[in-house]
DNA sequence: TCCTGCTATGCAACGAGTTGCATAGGCAAT
DNA sequence: ATTGCCTATGCAACTCGTTGCATAGCAGGA
């Protein structure tokens, strides 16, 4: 489990509320680790149990009081702990992929709207990722330790996305070739 | 949910056994639709009590006996509805990326060991889906759908390993960059 | 001979993650 | 005035997924 060291690495960057880092998670963090404002706010509570974090209560007017945590030194060690251990294998779950191979028994032109539409809100992120990098990183040498690893995470995505683009065209032009020419249909 | 669909489309390419299913969730399908075998029973015994899926007890010898299923007609037809829904989106579960964030406040160096422990095995996969695609797809006109799309589907893995080699490589040569210069100790 | 490993299926318990709902004040628009 | 949205936290119930263990016959090697 790691939703506890994302959730530490939130707050050494920044502290914040669970409602503030549920946001983030929306946001920067969540094109990598995704999570739900249940799921932070349990978390958090085990987190400080175990005295990972430390909270401050802090009563706003205009809006509901918030709980702002931040790292605690026992905290700090387990981050640094778990750093030197083996990263986990990664769970994928490709559904995209499963309906290509779906597609073979069925029509594989209902899937060319989806794809399209998958298409899009990739070229968003990546449009989204660009400007980022160009808003946080204009001048790439200058950069501290914490911000070098910022930005190469952020390259990482922005490749991905670029990868994700061209096989996506790949996609619909193998769709479009099956459309045309429906060889096997169903029995 | 889809791990019903992807055990369904499994099936549809090929009958089988749960055991059997289990070990293409580790091999082919398993690169981008993970499962144990603990789940692949438990969802094939409610698959078959709706009906989607029909089983065959096949008795061997020399070794345990086996259920073969295989899909039924109300199975195809909620595997087309399925394939006219819209694709959930993906939960990303990135370790590596958080890790690298995380590396900011500890020894960027500590990674690298890590990091080409898993450039090594993206390597090896992308070698494997090479050997693959030679070995599966040698002549790509000449294909039926559904090989077309299984080699589609393929295609995608090979260009997400060279894309990920290639971001690996990015973030060596950055960890080593710090390791070079610790601009910023820890306070 | 014993130990390990493969095929094949399954139970039980736990932990992770999701969904629906509740509360509650403030703000902006209709 | 009412409706809806935003901030902020949380409970309860559920499903999904993982881990450890059990069974059981056969094959192969130390």
């Amino acid at each position: 489990m790691a939703l506890e060291h994302a959730i530490l690495v939130s707050l050494m960057e920044r502290p914040g509320s669970g409602y503030e880092l549920a946001r983030r998670f929306d946001r920067s963090i969540g094109r990598f680790w995704t999570a739900t404002h249940q799921q932070i706010y349990r978390v958090l509570r085990r987190m400080e149990a175990d005295g990972w974090i430390a909270v401050e209560q802090v009563t706003q007017d205009g809006r509901p009081d918030k709980k702002v945590y931040s790292p605690a030194e026992p905290g700090r060690l387990a981050l640094a702990e778990w750093l030197r251990e083996p990263v986990e294998p990664e769970t994928v779950r490709h559904e995209l992929a499963v309906k290509i191979r779906a597609a073979a028994f069925s029509d594989p032109g209902a899937l060319v709207a989806e794809v399209e539409r998958h298409r899009e809100s990739h070229a968003a992120l990546l449009a989204h990722y660009l400007a980022g990098e160009r808003r946080d990183f204009p001048d790439p040498s200058g950069l501290d330790a914490q911000e070098q690893l910022q930005h190469v995470v952020l390259r990482g995505g922005i490749e991905y996305e670029r990868m994700t683009l061209a096989w996506l065209d790949d996609v619909l032009a193998t769709l479009h070739r099956l459309a045309r020419t429906p060889s096997t249909p169903q029995d």
